[in-house]
RNA sequence: GGGCCCAUAGCUCAGUUUGGUUAGAGCGCUUCCCUGAUAAGGAAGAGGUCGGUGGUUCAAGUCCACCUGGGCCCA
C-alpha cells in the first residue's frame, strides 16, 4: 500500500525532512560505497575561494557539479566527489586587512606575518563553514569530510614538488619585465588575474607639444613641435623618448595660426582641419631628432630624441608615441634597443618619490590633474579631451594598476604553447564555441605566467638562493630537512616559519635563503588533481585512477582562471591536460540584468532563496530555465514559476495516484494486465515514458540539462493534463490497468528527475515506491537509471495521439466560438484531417468524449453541401521544383476551382494545372494545403489543413442530457464544499417546479446518482444536510453523508 | 583598436545550424470554458517595423555585408 500523499505540500519543509533522512541513513556515503569496483567517472571540484559568503552564482555551478555525478552514478559509474577549498591568496589577505583596519603592507609587517597569516587561516575556516551549510542545504553531494585544503601542508608540498619539476626543466625563471602591478597590494598580477579586473574609466587624454631642438626641420620651420598623444599624463614626468613608425608617412603641418607640427600624415586632417601640409617624410627620416621634454623634474641623461619602433600605429592619437620605459612593456623593449636609461620616479607603493618636484608624494593617478594644469600653464598643451577606455584594475581592491618594471618569477608557458593547443584540441567544451573562441584565443595569445607575488598568505615559492645567485628548488619538507640538517618535517610550510629555514648552498656552500615571494593562488587550485591526494608523497594509486577528469564545470570567468591553470599545470607536469569534458556556464545576473555584486547590493542570498521556494526549484531554474551557457537573470518570479508549473504538477500527480490507489485498495504488487492488453492511452503514456528515459539519457550524456529539463517538464505536463485527466474515471473505478500504468510512468519520471530535483523525487520514492516494493533501494539515489525498452515505444501511436490532441484542440476552439458550453452534449462532429481515416476507434472515442459529442464522422463522407474547400500552395515542396516560377503556380492554384481540383486529386492522386507562362504543371497531394470547412449551423475550427465542425442542433433529449451534467456538476461542487471524502456516499434531496428539471431526473436519475455517489435520492421540499449552490439552475438540492 | 556573444510580444526567452505558407512558448492582462488530484488545465483576444540599412534568392527572423545599441574578453 502507498503511503498517503497530501495534495498540499510545503516544499521547503519537506526538503528539510529529506535532508534528515539522507543524513540518518548516510545515503550519499552508501551511493559512493555501493558503486565501488564499477568504472570510475572522474569529477574534480574546483575549489571555491573561501573568502566570503556564498552567493547565488556559487549555487549555479554547484548544481551542475551535482547533477552529472548523480546521473552517472545511476548509470552505473563510481563517482568519488571530493570537496575542496581554495585557502590562499590576496582575497583572503584583503578581507583580513579590512577586518584589522590595515591600509597596506607596512601595517602587516608591523602586526607580524605569523599573526597575520594566523588570522587569514581563521577567516578561511569561518567562510568554509558557510559554504558547507549552503552546500548541504542545496543537496549538493560532495564529500566535505575528506575535502582538500590548499593551505594543508601536504597540499603545499605537492605544489612544491610540481614547481621543482618545472624548475628542473628550466621553465621557472626570474626575469625583469614590465608587468601589471597593484600599488596598493604591492604585488604584480598574472595575466589571468589581469583578465578579471578591466574597468571602463575616463582618463585625461592630452596632445602635447614637444619643441624640436635640432636638425633641418628646426631651421626650416621655426618653433616646430612634435605633437605627442598620451592617456597617462603622469608618465610624462619620466618621458625618455618619442617613438615613430619607421614605415609610416609623417607630415609637417602649418596650422591657421602659423605654428608648425609633425604628425602622421593620415591623422593630420583630423587634428588640423584648416591646416596646410607643407612636406612629408617617412618615420625613419625623423630618427634621432632631438626635442625639449615637457617636464624637467627628474634627471634622465642622454635621452629625449625620436626613436623608431615597429609597434607604433597611426590609427589614433598623432602617430608619435611618448616613451616611458619603466611603465610600458613595448616602451621598455623599444628604448632598450637605443640604449636609453630606465628611470622610475614612482615608488613601490604607487606614489611619486618625495623628492620629485611638483608631484612628489602624490599617488600616480592623482598626479594626472596637476600635470595637465602644468602643461596648460607652460603652453605645451595642444588639446585635452576626456578619453573613455578600459583600463586594468586590481581584481580585488579595484586600485588602478600600474605597468611597472620589476623582478618577478615566471613559468615559461609560451614554451609549451603547441602542447597546450594540442591538449585543447582533445578537450570537449560545452558549449563548443568556447574551445576555439574565447579559450582558443587565449591560448593562441599565451604569455608567460607571472607566478610570484610579493605577499604573505600563499604557498611560499620553494626556491632558495645564495649570495652568488645559485638556485635550489625544494620539493618537500623532507628534502628541506636533508638540506638543512635539521628535522623540519613538522614545520608549517608557510611564511614566516619556512623563511627561517636556511642551509648551505650545495654549489658554493654559502648561506642559502628562501626567496621572499609566495605564488599565485591560481597555481594552487590548478594543482588539485595531484595535490588533493598529496601526490607523489602519498595517494599514487588514487591519483592514477583519477587522472584526468571526465568532467569539470565552472562559470565562464574560469576560462582564463581554473580551466587554464588546470590545463597548463597538467601539461607542464604530466604532459597531458587534466580534464576531458568541461562545462562552461554563463553568469547569473539579477532581475535587471546586472551582475550580482556586494557593492550594488543585489545579491540573492542562496539559503534564503531555498528556504522560500525550495532547493529543488532553485536547482531546476539553474539547470533548465533559459540557456545555462548564457548569462541569465535570476529572480523570485522565475523560481516561483518552476514550483507552480513543474514541481507541483509532478507532486499532484503522485498525490492523485496515492489517493485513488488507496481508496480502491490497489497495490503495485496486484496483478495488472500486460502492457499490450491495456487501453491505448496507457500504451501511449508508457511509450512516451520510454522515449523520455532514452532522450533524457542522451541529453545528459551530452551535458545538455536544458534539453533534458524541457523533456521532463513536457512529460510531466502530458502525464497530468492529458493522461490523468482523460483517465480519471478509470481511477475512480480502481482500474488496475490505469493504476499500474500511472505507477510505471511515475517510476520512470521520478528516476529521470532524481538528479535534477533530488528532494521531491526522494519524497515520492519513499511514499510510492519504497513503501510498495520490498526490494527497492532505500533511496531513489541508490536506484539505477531506467532501462530503455524500445519494444514499448510505439511511434505510430505517438503520432496518432498527437493528431488526437490536435483535433481536441480544434474542437475546443469550435466550442468556444459557438458559445455552446462543453457540458452540453452535441449529436455529432465532422472531421477533416489526413490521418483521420487511419485513426483507431479508441482514439476517435477520446476526441468525442473530450468534446462531449455523440459521434464523429469524416467530413468527406457527409453531404457535399456541408463542405467548403480552400486550397493553398505548399511553397516548400513547389519551391524545390519550380524555384522562380513558384509564385505563378501559387496564384494559379488559388485562382482555380478548389473543390473540382481536390476531387480530381483524390480520384487519381495527382492533378494537372495550366499555369500561364509555365505550361502544364503536375501537382501531387504534397504540393497543396487543403482546408475543408463546414457551412451553416456548424461551428468550425481549422488549422494547418485539419478541421472540425460541430453540429449545433440541440434536440430536447440533448437538452436534458446537458441539464443532467449541470446538476451533477453542482452536486460535485457541493460535495467538495461540504468537505466530503471522494469515496463518501450521500443522500440527495431535490425539488423543482421546472418541468425540464423534472424530466431530466426522470430520464437520467440512474446516471446522475451513480456519478455523485448518491445511494438515496428523494424529491421533496424538506432539504437537509448541506445545501447545494445550484447557481442559475431552477432547482434546490441538499446532500447529507449517508 | 581587435575578438567573441547578444538584440524576436509589456516581461523572460524558443525558433536562425539545414531559408518555405499566417513568427511561437511561458509570465502578465481581458473574456469565456472545464474541473470529486492540482497552487492546475483549455479556448479566444489585445500585444511584434524579428535592432537598422543594403544585398543574395521565386522566397529572409533565418544566409551575406555594413551600421547602431548592449554584454564579456583582449590590447
Amino acid at each position: 500500500m502507498y503511503r498517503p500523499v497530501p495534495a498540499q505540500i510545503d516544499l521547503p519543509a519537506m526538503e528539510h525532512e529529506v535532508l534528515q533522512l539522507w543524513a540518518k541513513e548516510e545515503i550519499f556515503q552508501q551511493s559512493v560505497q555501493a558503486s565501488q569496483g564499477r568504472p570510475t567517472w572522474v569529477f574534480y571540484e574546483g575549489p571555491p575561494t573561501a573568502n566570503g559568503t556564498p552567493g547565488a552564482h556559487h549555487v549555479e555551478a554547484r548544481v551542475f557539479k551535482d547533477v552529472f555525478p548523480r546521473y552517472r552514478t545511476m548509470k552505473g559509474y563510481h563517482v568519488p566527489r571530493k570537496a575542496g577549498w581554495d585557502c590562499h591568496g590576496l582575497p583572503v589577505e584583503l578581507a583580513v586587512e579590512k577586518q584589522l583596519g590595515f591600509t597596506g603592507k607596512q601595517d602587516i609587517e608591523a602586526y607580524g606575518v605569523a599573526a597575520f597569516n594566523e588570522q587569514c587561516k581563521e577567516s578561511v575556516l569561518q567562510h568554509v563553514d558557510e559554504f558547507t551549510e549552503m552546500t548541504r542545504r542545496m543537496g549538493y553531494w560532495v564529500d566535505m569530510d575528506s575535502a582538500y585544503w590548499t593551505m594543508d601542508p601536504d597540499f603545499v608540498q605537492s605544489v612544491w614538488w610540481s614547481l621543482k619539476q618545472i624548475f628542473n626543466r628550466g621553465l621557472l625563471v626570474q626575469d625583469h619585465r614590465v608587468a601589471p602591478y597593484c600599488p596598493r597590494c604591492g604585488t604584480g598580477l598574472s595575466d589571468h588575474e589581469l583578465a578579471q579586473g578591466y574597468e571602463t574609466v575616463t582618463d585625461p587624454s592630452v596632445y602635447v607639444r614637444f619643441p624640436v631642438t635640432s636638425g633641418a626641420l628646426k631651421d626650416q620651420y621655426p618653433g616646430i613641435c612634435l605633437l605627442v598623444w598620451t592617456t597617462t599624463p603622469w608618465t610624462l614626468v619620466s618621458n625618455t623618448a618619442v617613438a615613430v613608425s619607421p614605415s609610416a608617412t609623417y607630415a609637417v603641418v602649418t596650422d591657421v595660426d602659423g605654428s608648425h607640427y609633425v604628425v602622421a600624415e593620415t591623422l593630420a586632417d583630423g587634428l588640423f582641419p584648416e591646416g596646410t601640409i607643407r612636406q612629408t617624410m617617412s618615420g625613419s627620416d625623423l630618427e634621432r631628432t632631438s626635442y625639449q621634454r615637457p617636464f624637467d623634474l627628474v634627471d634622465i641623461p642622454d635621452a629625449h630624441f625620436v626613436i623608431c619602433a615597429e609597434y607604433v600605429t597611426t590609427e589614433d592619437g598623432t602617430g608619435l608615441v611618448h616613451q616611458s620605459p619603466a611603465f610600458g612593456a613595448d616602451d621598455l623593449i623599444a628604448c632598450r634597443a637605443y640604449g636609453l636609461p630606465v628611470v622610475n620616479p614612482v615608488l613601490a607603493d604607487g606614489h611619486f618619490a618625495p623628492d620629485v618636484p611638483v608631484v612628489g608624494g602624490m599617488f600616480f593617478k592623482a598626479a594626472d590633474a596637476t600635470l595637465v594644469e602644468a602643461l596648460k600653464a607652460s603652453g605645451a598643451l595642444f588639446k585635452h579631451v576626456p578619453y573613455e577606455h578600459s583600463y586594468p584594475h586590481c581584481w580585488r581592491c579595484h586600485t588602478p594598476l600600474i605597468y611597472y618594471a620589476q623582478p618577478s618569477w615566471y613559468i615559461k608557458t609560451t614554451a609549451i604553447k603547441d602542447q597546450l593547443l594540442e591538449q585543447n584540441a582533445n578537450t570537449n567544451w560545452f558549449p563548443q564555441t568556447i574551445q576555439w573562441g574565447r579559450y582558443g584565443d587565449w591560448l593562441n595569445n599565451n604569455v608567460d605566467w607571472a607566478l610570484s607575488r610579493n605577499r604573505y598568505w600563499g604557498t611560499p615559492l620553494p626556491i632558495w638562493r645564495c649570495a652568488s645567485n645559485h638556485l635550489v628548488a625544494v620539493e618537500s619538507l623532507q628534502e628541506l630537512s636533508e638540506l638543512s640538517g635539521h628535522d623540519v618535517t613538522s614545520v608549517d610550510p608557510h611564511r614566516p616559519y619556512v623563511d627561517d629555514i636556511t642551509f648551505p648552498c650545495p654549489t658554493c656552500g654559502d648561506h642559502a635563503q628562501r626567496v621572499p615571494e609566495v605564488i599565485d593562488c591560481w597555481y594552487d587550485s590548478g594543482s588539485m588533481p595531484f595535490a588533493a591526494v598529496g601526490f607523489p608523497r602519498s595517494g599514487a594509486q588514487a591519483f592514477e585512477h583519477q587522472y584526468p577528469a571526465d568532467f569539470i564545470c565552472e562559470a565562464i570567468d574560469q576560462t582564463r582562471g581554473w580551466f587554464y591553470t588546470l590545463m597548463a599545470i597538467g601539461t607542464l607536469v604530466f604532459g597531458e591536460s587534466s580534464y576531458r569534458n568541461v562545462v562552461c556556464l554563463g553568469h547569473i545576473l539579477d532581475e535587471d540584468g546586472r551582475k550580482m555584486s556586494k557593492h550594488v547590493g543585489n545579491v540573492l542570498e542562496p539559503i534564503g532563496l531555498m528556504d522560500q521556494h525550495g532547493a529543488d526549484a532553485v536547482r531546476w531554474f539553474m539547470l533548465a530555465s533559459g540557456s545555462p551557457w548564457q548569462a541569465r537573470r535570476l529572480g523570485h518570479g522565475a523560481i516561483a514559476d518552476v514550483v507552480r508549473k513543474t514541481l507541483l504538477t509532478y507532486w499532484n500527480t503522485a498525490a492523485f495516484q496515492s489517493l485513488y490507489a488507496r481508496t480502491s485498495g490497489w497495490s503495485p504488487a496486484d496483478p495488472a494486465p500486460e502492457v499490450a492488453k491495456r487501453p491505448v492511452i496507457d500504451r501511449w503514456v508508457i511509450s512516451q515514458s520510454q522515449t523520455l528515459a532514452h532522450e533524457v539519457d542522451l541529453a545528459l550524456e551530452a551535458f545538455d540539462t536544458q534539453r533534458a529539463g524541457k523533456l521532463l517538464s513536457t512529460f510531466v505536463d502530458d502525464l497530468s493534463n492529458w493522461y490523468v485527466r482523460r483517465s480519471r474515471r478509470r481511477f475512480w473505478d480502481g482500474d488496475p490497468a490505469a493504476l499500474a500504468t500511472l505507477h510505471e510512468a511515475l517510476l520512470v519520471v521520478t528516476l529521470c528527475m532524481a538528479p535534477f530535483t533530488p528532494f521531491i523525487t526522494e519524497r515520492v520514492w519513499q511514499d510510492l515506491f519504497l513503501s510498495t516494493d520490498p526490494n527497492a533501494p532505500v533511496s531513489v539515489h541508490l536506484a539505477s537509471w531506467p532501462q530503455w525498452q524500445p519494444g514499448l515505444v510505439d511511434e505510430q501511436l505517438d503520432s496518432d495521439m498527437a493528431l488526437t490532441r490536435r483535433l481536441v484542440e480544434l474542437g475546443r476552439a469550435a466550442r468556444s466560438s459557438s458559445a455552446v458550453r462543453t457540458r452540453q452534449p452535441l449529436e455529432r462532429a465532422l472531421v477533416s484531417a489526413s490521418g483521420w481515416g487511419h485513426l483507431r476507434n479508441e482514439l476517435r472515442a477520446e476526441v468525442a468524449e473530450e468534446l462531449n459529442v455523440g459521434t464523429m464522422q469524416a467530413l468527406e463522407d457527409s453531404a457535399g453541401e456541408l463542405v467548403d474547400i480552400t486550397i493553398k500552395a505548399n511553397f516548400r515542396s513547389l519551391g524545390a521544383r519550380y524555384a522562380k516560377q513558384t509564385p505563378l503556380i501559387a496564384s494559379a492554384i488559388s485562382a482555380s476551382d478548389a473543390s473540382a481540383l481536390v476531387d480530381r486529386l483524390r480520384a487519381t492522386g495527382s492533378v494537372e494545372v495550366a499555369v500561364e507562362g509555365v505550361g502544364t504543371v503536375d501537382l501531387g497531394a504534397e504540393d497543396l494545403v487543403i482546408t475543408e470547412t463546414a457551412r451553416q449551423g456548424w461551428a468550425v475550427a481549422s488549422d494547418n489543413g485539419e478541421s472540425i465542425a460541430l453540429d449545433l442542433t440541440i434536440t430536447p433529449a440533448l437538452r436534458l442530457a446537458g441539464l443532467a451534467r449541470e446538476i451533477i456538476r453542482s452536486v460535485q461542487e457541493g460535495r467538495k464544499a461540504a468537505g466530503l471524502e471522494v469515496s463518501d456516499r450521500i443522500t440527495l434531496t431535490w425539488d423543482s417546479s421546472d418541468q425540464e428539471i423534472v424530466d431530466t431526473w426522470a430520464a437520467h436519475q440512474q446516471q446522475m446518482s451513480d456519478e455523485v455517489l448518491a445511494v438515496a435520492v428523494r424529491r421533496g421540499p424538506e432539504l437537509a444536510g448541506h445545501l447545494v449552490d445550484c447557481a442559475d439552475l431552477p432547482i434546490q438540492m441538499s446532500i447529507a453523508k449517508h
